[in-house]
DNA sequence: ACAGCCATGTAACTTGTTACATGATTTT
DNA sequence: AAAATCATGTAACAAGTTACATGGCTGT
């Protein structure tokens, strides 16, 4: 729903032509996410289909084709801009759920997973404030997004090194409790390096 | 994609129904993501159609319909496993997305926008605390999937709380920068009450 | 007999997305 | 004249999602 709104946003001021909101979307986001025209097209067709935006009529040898925001539109928007998403169930995490899953698969080793994946977000994090750090282009749009993609990022590595942890307790706990029933151990077995 | 992976790896441990299916799916993700059951009959066969998994022949009454992963569906699943989403560019997030918008449109107020979703994320935040102390289920799957949740919803606060500070600076600066030509300010003037 | 769960499935729809076709205008 | 950019559009598909239809089995 991000992108339909944002041309609802775009639009709010003033009627504006297909090419010209693909333009102002990605300069408007710090050109962190490129929008394929095609879909600018398709969303405003959508857009008019509900009711939310109009399309002027061509005058002959006319370019472009402007669409305007209708009434209903204009109360769409600030609907979402008033409206946080519905998160009553949170949104499906993908790695969230490769993690819950592979924990269960006998034949995986969810540790390598999570391994795999935390060696992968902290070099992409890496990229990040380096092109953060570049000030060749210090826009203010690429900063907020760039810094919404940090702190997202590195509250995965969180999540994944507090899951890593949970779940080599557990597995821990499993094999103690079957081993106490035949054999003492010493309590300083404890620590299976956790290869960070 | 984590649908189709997930019920790929499910079917890993051996052949399952569709309905099986859905309950592992939910249980192994800790009841947090209720799934349709049409949809994992719809997501089957497509992973049939891709020759990810292959149904057996359903015998004379046999009230279920048994399928399998391919040789082709084990690749498939491995490499999921190994590989990490591509983020070369962060995935669309809807919230940055608005928040970026929001701040170029005259008729709107982003600090409003932005506090607005702050209260909710707090509201939420606390909520599942709440959840996850009401010991009433002790799952671990559930627990890590809330674990999962709070991280992330933690990180939005301070991104916005962070956005908001940037914001606010830049809009200062623009009103200083106009009014130094005409007239003199007593420096204390900084403080604009972030209401938080 | 009826409620409720087990079980399979289909039709229809949503957004997002890409690849392609087409032509006008501008720049080199 | 060729290349790049402006500009609009369509066809086709992906994944996810819901609502609905259908019937068998189980417990009360």
């Amino acid at each position: 729903m991000s992108i339909r709104h944002s041309l609802l946003a775009l639009l709010s001021e003033g009627p504006k032509y297909g090419f010209q909101l693909r333009q102002e979307f990605e300069t408007s986001t710090g050109d962190v996410w490129p929008l394929n025209v095609g879909q600018v097209y398709t969303t405003l067709q959508r857009l008019e289909r509900d009711g939310l935006a109009q399309s002027d009529d061509v005058e002959e040898d006319e370019r472009q084709k402007n669409y305007r925001i209708t009434e209903k539109g204009g109360e769409e928007l600030s609907r979402w801009l008033r409206t946080p998403p519905d998160l009553s169930e949170p949104p499906r995490d993908e790695l969230v759920i490769k993690v819950l899953v592979a924990s269960r698969l006998p034949n995986v080793d969810v540790f390598d997973v999570i391994q795999v994946h935390r060696r992968y977000l902290v070099q992409l994090m890496q990229q990040w404030t380096r092109m953060k750090e570049d000030e060749s282009h210090f826009d203010l749009a690429f900063a907020l997004a760039v810094d919404a993609e940090l702190f997202r990022l590195d509250s995965v590595v969180r999540w994944l090194d507090s899951a890593d942890g949970r779940l080599r307790r557990v597995s821990l706990e499993s094999v103690e409790s079957t081993m106490d029933s035949t054999f003492a151990l010493p309590s300083n077995r404890r620590r299976t390096g956790a290869r960070r």
